[in-house]
DNA sequence: TCTGGGGTCCTAGTGCCC
DNA sequence: TCTGGGGCACTAGGACCC
């Protein structure tokens, strides 16, 4: 471990849901959840209004609406975090050549390797300042932690947030770790956690004092060692800029289980070409396909199948994916489907495939020209998901508060509207309305002409 | 109350080869 | 021919993370 705290993390607060209020005037300092909005879905972020209640990630959104009735709840807009993502990252590259993204909203840095900091005092400036160029270009908050390792300025952007920034400060982290609860270390989850409550451990001290043996009997090899070594705060985890893709899946949950076992089969297929165009368009191919099905009992299995070389040929994953489904017991339903591929190497073995590429090359292309009518018809349908951006004839810009009966309710305000806007209800099929990209929610150009 | 989607890493069992 | 063991690849499942 460094002996300086030049390793910094960042943790953008309440991502998506921050994105949204930022995005929405009418919404700043209300409760928003952002999840999936089916019977099934669960909440992705939950802004801090909401967590009041009880709210948190990872929860059913029916048991979130118990707690939240007033809350605005929204589908999660990808495209739009991952283009303000791309705008945080792009900071954090001016700082370092060495820059870590964990997700959307997290990254680390090494800023020695940037040669911007070197010592307690200049690292906190770096910070300062890093956390003021993100509000100015995005207008959202962001955590930061600084720390002589990866694991500690991970503990201290948790510390630091909401909107804040904490520096642990080299020499004193065993004595700030010692009273912690085990769950605050990486890799403790509900299951491990267990584990050690049941040996009696319940904080990081108690991990250290039961020494390095005691753990790798409690927890294996692997784990055990490094939680030990996490505990006395041993951390040489470096900072990794590129990370090669080690899988690559698609998986769907379905608001109701399928029992039909032709349907099972329709679906496996399909979820093995939307994985094979994931695969594709990230250049690569892979020798493991991999097949998921989660039971009506939620009870989840898998099942692969490793070729004699990478393909990235439709119909050979097609083919594997269901001689894997042959392999499975579907009576009872099933809730979830998945098809993935592992072992990726980017180039393809086509000799043992060449025949069934061309194939599939056809399957593809039929796919690709069926596509456009499956997205008219939708247009046609005119659905109008929650949260989305909308643009009105007469009204100018707005998003879909809600919508059913035939109707859709539009609140008609944009990003850098200082005052809630109006708000309008609509027949669905209104043809003044229309669907639009979300606007930036910082104004980077004379805002006149797009105003609520 | 009823549990998403996309990943990574680890462990344990098994079969094969030398 | 039989047995044992190391090393490796493969498979399945579990835990964890955001």
């Amino acid at each position: 471990m460094r002996n300086a705290p030049t390793i910094l993390h960042l943790d953008m607060d309440a991502f998506y849901a921050s994105v949204e209020q930022a995005s929405k005037p009418s919404l700043r300092g209300k409760a928003v959840v952002v999840g999936g909005l089916g019977p099934r879905g669960v909440v992705a972020t939950a802004s801090y209004e909401a967590r009041v209640f009880g709210v948190h990630s990872a929860m059913p959104m029916a048991q979130a609406r118990r707690l939240a009735p007033n809350a605005a709840y929204l589908v999660p807009r990808f495209g739009l975090y991952r283009s303000i993502s791309e705008q945080v990252m792009a900071l954090l590259h001016e700082l370092s050549p060495l820059v870590e993204p964990l997700s959307l909203d997290e990254a680390f840095v090494d800023l020695e390797a940037g040669e911007v900091a070197w010592d307690a005092g200049s690292a906190r400036l770096v910070g300062e300042k890093l956390r003021a160029d993100i509000r100015a270009a995005t207008g959202l908050a962001g955590s930061v932690g600084l720390a002589a390792s990866k694991m500690l300025a991970k503990i201290a952007s948790e510390q630091a947030k909401p909107d804040g920034l904490v520096l642990i400060e080299p020499g004193t982290e065993r004595a700030m770790l010692g009273p912690m609860t085990v769950r605050t270390l990486p890799g403790v989850g509900p299951a491990t956690g267990d584990h050690l409550r049941r040996a009696g451990i319940t904080t990081v001290d108690e991990i250290a004092e039961a020494g390095e043996d005691e753990l790798v009997r409690l927890l294996g090899k692997a784990h055990g060692h490094a939680l030990y070594a996490m505990a006395l705060a041993h951390d040489e985890r470096p900072v990794v800029a590129e990370r090669e893709a080690k899988s690559v899946s698609v998986e769907d949950t379905y608001d109701v289980d399928i029992h039909d076992r032709m349907r099972v089969g329709m679906e496996v297929q399909r979820l093995a070409d939307r994985c094979v165009r994931r695969l594709r368009g990230a250049g690569l191919s892979g020798r493991t396909i991999v097949l998921k099905v989660r039971r009506y009992d939620f009870s989840t299995l898998t099942r692969s199948e490793t070729l004699r070389g990478p393909t990235d040929d439709p119909a050979v994953v097609r083919e594997a994916a269901a001689r894997l489904l042959d392999s499975v017991d579907t009576t009872g339903g099933v809730r979830l489907l998945g098809v993935g591929v592992s072992g990726l190497a980017d180039y393809t073995q086509e000799d043992l495939f060449a025949q069934a590429a061309g194939e599939a090359a056809e399957i593809l292309a039929e796919e690709e020209a069926a596509e456009p009518v499956a997205v008219q018809e939708a247009v046609v349908e005119r659905r109008w998901p929650a949260g989305h951006d909308v643009r009105h004839a007469e009204y100018g810009h707005g998003w879909v508060q809600g919508s059913g009966l035939g109707r859709v309710t539009v609140r008609f305000e944009t990003p850098w509207a200082v005052e809630p806007g109006r708000v309008r209800t609509f027949r669905v099929d209104d043809p003044e309305l229309e669907p639009v990209e979300p606007l930036p929610l910082v104004p980077t150009i004379p805002v006149d002409g797009v105003g609520a």
